[in-house]
DNA sequence: TTGTAAGCGTTATCAG
DNA sequence: CTGATAACGCTTACAA
């Protein structure tokens, strides 16, 4: 029914592989024909058909993302929507669509993504879950088929392209902030163990903690999950210890709401009593009570470069591995104060 | 180079047509044979090319996702996060995949909905801009392209499937209970005036004053846009009046957030000078100080009904037009007192 | 510079 | 119940 490549051939005079090759402008063509040709489209309003093209072409100009595992809990985080808005960017200035999975549990995703890859929807892809997690990139490593991960794929570093932060070189600056203010009691507040953004950034932690000559205590490290029954329980129990810490590294802005309002809750006045400094300094940083010093990870740019650089790599299959680390930097408002000496 | 049909066929002794009818599930296909070719397909290794079949077919199994335009906005609200997520689940249901554009202006937007339309790359369309913006409707009504809107399509109520909340209801609703507090000086901070729900929220507060004898005000109405330039003025200003309110409608959490910002700011105690009654109940609503009364709309239930009714229509093309209305609920936190009689 | 014709991998129609 | 064969709409050698 609608116009096909065919009707505006026979409306042009040509045949549909002229039009053809107007429509990929290709330059071995007269520049008669092209006007003659392109009017015809006009007229009759045609529009390709991307599905046939890409039948022929064996390509879609589709990127696909696999979102992470556990949505309930991550899409929540306005993290998220930063780095599908620089996905979102870097695959329009490209003129890439984007398509998404649309899984919940880790065999459903990957279900997904086999069908994506071998139903040959999608050009390539990016990887939102940092989980430590490996069948999907062995099954498309084996496969050949382009991909890049946003934040840093566990032990295949060296192998697959990746966008991250030095989450490690972050958290340790954050924690010599701390401690250049004089606090010697610094306890780490984390997310999920498995995700490999934990673990660099307590490493980091830690590792600004031996410089100083402070041996890291198991009792100020606790890792919790507000979105899910009990998180808030080790958090409770590290804020109600005797020798209570004088400063807190968390390591989400949306994790340190919640923990204001713990805060709040057990009457210990931030700042004063307390000092925080937060990561992502998503959009609610500077909302809070105190506003947060946060660690500006650039989320953005994340998103943005993993699209460009999948691209890259799929337009040109030879495009080396790649490591691209966003700069971050410490936003400074107001909930960290100095000890006394 | 990947496998195809034909290897499928060949390697089970039947024709390509019987692969595609085993595949299809087809009745009129001896258990015999069905065994012998799923075998072959296993061993095989074999995944439909869905591009092929969607050339073939007609169809791709695909939702497309129009984006609202100013995406900066907008996509830092957890509303966002939440729509996106009851879209997933619904269309994961029925197993179709999601597409979403990418551009940033109306027309970016449009010519992208018009290549995922006349491309046939989709097969329906869920417009997430609740916008005042028509071009894209009536193109696609014209086209007869299935679509539905989540919000309301301004002046299209009866012609197009919506999802949407009673928001003149609900905005009534919790005027009225601001009312039944005692409250008298009640004043509405809305969002973007040329969203309909903002007109329609507005409207049920304005509704709810008068059938209590109260005149609404203009003083006590301001649309303030927290993430743009000067925004923030007109609220200060209500703020600022001598004959400053008792209560606050505000139309988003995200929005109470900065007002609560500024009331900090102006050294005014909310609940004790100020009560705040909210929309959206988003994650934040129960971590601010104090935790929000605020209405819950069901977020996620107006995606996953969008999601669901767009493939009805998709799957049954005289599928009548409808409204569905996603019920609401006033959540009572700490963020209202009542006033001394 | 342009036309012809053979794919791309499926599905669907029509025989048998 | 199964096999040929013609679409689906476009691209791309190969000819002309």
């Amino acid at each position: 029914m609608p116009i096909t490549i065919k009707d505006v051939a026979k409306h042009a005079n040509v045949a549909p592989s002229t039009v053809s090759r107007v429509i990929a402008d290709s330059p071995r063509i007269s520049i008669e024909t092209k006007k003659r040709v392109n009017r015809a489209m006009d007229e009759l309003g045609y529009h390709p058909n991307l599905i046939a093209r890409s039948l022929a072409n064996q390509s879609t100009h589709v990127l696909g993302l696999v979102m992470p595992e556990s949505v309930d809990v991550i899409f929540q985080n306005p993290f998220f929507s930063s780095v599908l808005q620089g996905l979102s960017e870097g695959a329009h200035n490209k003129t890439y669509a984007l398509q998404m999975t649309t899984g919940k549990t880790k065999d459903e995703i990957f279900q997904e993504v086999v069908q994506m890859v071998q139903g040959k929807r999608v050009d390539g892809l990016v990887l939102l879950n940092s989980h430590v997690e490996d069948r999907l990139m062995s099954y498309l490593m084996d496969y050949g088929f382009p991909f890049v991960v946003i934040g840093k794929p566990y032990q295949l570093e060296d192998r697959v392209t990746h966008i991250d932060n030095d989450n490690f070189q972050a958290a340790k600056e954050v924690t010599e902030y701390l401690l250049g203010l004089h606090h010697k009691r610094i306890a780490f507040i984390g997310g999920n163990q498995d995700l490999v953004v934990t673990v660099d950034r307590l490493l980091g932690y830690k590792a600004a903690l031996k410089e100083a000559g402070i041996e890291p205590i198991d009792s100020y490290i606790v890792h919790g999950e507000f979105l899910k029954e009990g998180g808030q329980e080790a958090i409770d129990a590290l804020l109600k210890l005797k020798n209570r810490p004088t400063a807190l590294v968390v390591t989400d802005d949306l994790m340190t709401l919640g923990v204001l309002h713990m805060l709040e809750d057990l009457g210990i006045a931030v700042t004063k009593e307390i000092s925080i400094v937060s990561f992502n300094n998503v959009f609610l940083a500077r909302m809070t009570q105190p506003p947060l010093t946060s660690v500006d990870i650039n989320i953005f740019s994340l998103g943005y470069e993993a699209a460009k650089s999948l691209i890259e790599k799929i337009e040109n299959s030879k495009e080396p591995v790649k490591r691209i680390i966003i700069p971050h930097q410490l936003i400074i408002r107001s909930s960290c104060a100095a000890m006394e000496a």
